[in-house]
DNA sequence: TCTGTCACG
DNA sequence: ACGTACGTGACAGAC
């Protein structure tokens, strides 16, 4: 891979180099029985939901989907879009108790999603060594992030187990292995910093948990009567905070009124007040100059926050505080690739760096290297940002991208 | 070509 | 009252 700096490319162009992770065609024969098996299953699931609807259709067609689950079938309408009623994954999450066909739908939506997009493509992609090669855009993401096509590799499987299969079939080269080193919570951490929010920085400084420490906080309750629900509805309340989600938002997530959600919104501001002051002042700095600024120096014009449309206008409002964040945390993890690269060189390491994502990299190198090049790896990558609260990174090694995550 | 959906962070 | 979470890329269906 090439090193990326800001000024690498005027095209905004690089593809990775040399190296990159490898797609085996030997772990895909393994694979191949299992593709086979998904193509059974997705064939079994497809006469199961006939067989409900009591018609055929295209199942793979919003349009189609919605007549027969809102029209036919009578089910709770939730949002809608510019075409009609939609079907999408939180709507059937909703009403998946109201009827059988529901949960057919969702499985049939995984597994195609998952065969056409990735298991169906990525072994055409592979080279003569079976490695996969991307590009990366530089210039694309609007907060300075990188994004990668053709194939995207910011975007391979791991939160379902099925997915994860698709994760694990990503190979170090035989005789080399993978170094998968990632920031913990960095937006969660960029944000503590940049609000100044004391109680948020003492969480990371502790090193505790911040979903379980935020939803101990929002709900009053110690961090030891806090359950998976909770800590999973503060986990949303998070990450919402850095995006800018309202009640309505928050309260469509988690499927509960707008004004629980608004509760837990309001308590959350009340718990880490200088949130709330750091998104205020964003925006105020932000319809003044025009634009935002992150940590680096890196620029995002804002004109949607001149808009008279208040859609628009919001908008505005959200893309100011989450560039800040997000952006920087694009500034830190492109300093932390700048500076691995040089101290693997400098070390005259074999490990090189092959992939990122936009909080994690993936590095190939000798298994007797794989120690030293994971202790330099994360004290380069932590070395990038000398303030409060510390960054941390979680390094792991394996044969597979699965198995090194 | 647009829209909806969904994969990741 | 408004409309309702940020950033990407890929695929299928509708027009």
């Amino acid at each position: 891979m090439a090193t990326c700096t800001r000024s690498a490319s005027s095209r905004g162009v690089l593809t990775s180099g040399r190296r990159p992770p490898s797609f085996r065609a030997g772990r895909w024969g393994v694979n191949g029985r299992w593709t086979a098996a998904g193509d059974e299953e997705i064939a079994a699931c497809e006469g199961e939901i006939y067989a409900l609807a009591n018609e055929e259709f295209v199942i793979g067609s919003p349009q189609q989907l919605g007549e027969i689950l809102f029209e036919k079938l009578g089910l709770s309408r939730k949002r809608r879009g510019k075409t009609g009623y939609s079907t999408d994954a939180r709507v059937l999450q909703a009403i998946r108790s109201e009827h059988e066909i529901v949960p057919k739908i969702e499985r049939w939506r995984e597994l195609s999603t998952l065969i056409k997009t990735y298991l169906d493509v990525l072994p055409e992609l592979t080279d003569e060594r079976s490695r996969i090669h991307t590009t990366f855009l530089q210039a694309v993401a609007q907060t300075g992030r990188l994004s990668s096509t053709n194939p995207n590799m910011q975007n391979v499987p791991i939160r379902t187990p099925l997915g994860r299969e698709i994760r694990g079939c990503f190979e170090a080269e035989p005789g080399s292995i993978l170094v998968s080193a990632d920031y913990s919570q960095i937006e969660l951490r960029v944000l503590a910093y940049v609000a100044d929010e004391p109680v948020l920085k003492e969480i990371f400084k502790r090193g505790e948990d911040v979903h379980t420490a935020t939803a101990s906080q929002v709900f009053a309750v110690a961090a030891e009567g806090i359950d998976p629900v909770m800590r999973s509805k503060a986990k949303m309340i998070n990450y919402g905070i850095v995006y800018g989600l309202s009640d309505y938002g928050l309260a469509d997530r988690l499927n509960i009124p707008r004004e629980e959600a608004k509760e837990f919104i309001d308590a959350y501001l009340e718990r880490f007040p200088r949130v709330a002051s750091f998104m205020t002042e964003t925006v105020e700095q932000a319809k003044l100059n025009g634009h935002v600024t992150t940590l680096w120096g890196r620029r995002r014009q804002i004109p949607e926050l001149q808009a008279r449309n208040y859609q628009v206008r919001t908008l505005g409002e959200r893309l100011a505080v989450n560039t800040v964040i997000q952006g920087t945390a694009a500034d830190i993890i492109k300093l932390a690739m700048v500076r691995c690269r040089r101290a693997l060189s400098e070390s005259e390491s074999r490990t090189r760096l092959i992939l990122t994502i936009h909080d994690e990299l993936l590095f190939e190198g000798p298994p007797d290297e794989a120690a030293p090049a994971a202790e330099l790896i994360e004290r380069e990558m932590v070395g990038v940002w000398e303030r409060e609260p510390p960054l941390a990174v979680d390094v792991g090694v394996g044969q597979n991208w699965l198995e090194a995550k």
